[in-house]
DNA sequence: GCTGAAATCGCCTAACG
DNA sequence: CGTTAGGCGATTTCAGC
């Protein structure tokens, strides 16, 4: 288990700084019951170590009018290395595409997408997605409303197999 | 246009602070070009008025022991709101799935969630998911690799709106 | 090795122009 | 929005466990 190398002390310090990535650094220090010198190194290292990859704000989309969020499931002709490499740099080019994600099964990739207005997503999708190549199918979903979108990981389900890990 | 309150300073605030949302104000505020003072009210502004809901530590969920992520296609018996609004409670509960999407067309909704193996998971869809009041089937896609996975929102396609919008 | 205490430096954040 | 200024946090240094 690769999480061995953390303590309890790391664990909360990664929770709490999922929760509130802009938290003071002596709060944090506060919250895990060490000083803040300390906490700080433990910070540096989780961030070292590629625990922590980075602190990002989290922004309201539609706020900034993006009304259209889109999951677009994507089959493509050939699925050799060579060309599923291919694609996945051409989603990376697109800003569109928040989200690219390689599955098993009959879909190859999925894709969240956002986007201001359903004319746009349209011609981005006849225009760049679907007209790109190796592309054999594209079958998209738009997003209704969102229910749940909590980024990262469960602490609640780490601190249960740490303390089952103890056993 | 909901983003016309917002300057082009506003904007870049946004941006910077999607980028790294634990940058200090004062750096924030040179990268943007103003003093600090006017740059924290801003911020302060942006955050009162929901364009940021908060500030998250991008967590490495592999490193922390979590191997396997899967999205799940779930369809429901009955689409009525008090349904609806039932199962999305039940996926709310669920501490591995982290992302609850209602869509349109087929599937009903598409769940994205994280595991520590494949076993659990397998655990999890067999005796929670599959077992809830109201579902129908469940499609599940592991994800063999991720090519990207950026949180938030396109900057470069606000800006280009923006300028559009001056026009 | 680790932590914690003290001191310095720099940032945050009011109040005012 | 900028400047000033006081207080607090960040970060290094050093001592102790």
């Amino acid at each position: 288990m690769t999480a061995a190398r953390l303590d309890e002390i790391d664990r909360k310090i990664l929770a709490e700084l999922q929760a509130d990535g802009r938290m003071t650094n002596v709060e944090l220090a506060r919250r895990v019951g060490i000083s803040a010198p300390p906490c700080l190194r433990r910070v540096r290292a989780l961030e070292e170590m590629g625990y922590i990859r980075g602190y990002h704000a989290d922004i309201d989309a539609r706020e900034l009018g993006f009304e259209v969020q889109v999951f677009a499931m994507v089959r493509l002709v050939s699925q050799s290395e060579r060309d599923l490499s291919a694609f996945e740099a051409l989603a990376c080019e697109w800003p569109l595409v928040r989200e690219c994600h390689m599955l098993n099964g009959e879909i190859d990739f999925i894709l969240k997408c956002v986007s201001p207005d359903l004319t746009s997503f349209q011609r981005f999708l006849t225009e760049q997605l679907t007209a790109a190549p190796n592309v054999a199918s594209v079958k998209t979903s738009l997003v209704i409303r969102c229910a749940k979108d909590e980024p990262g990981v469960p602490f609640s389900v780490v601190e249960e197999r740490a303390a089952a890990a103890l056993g």
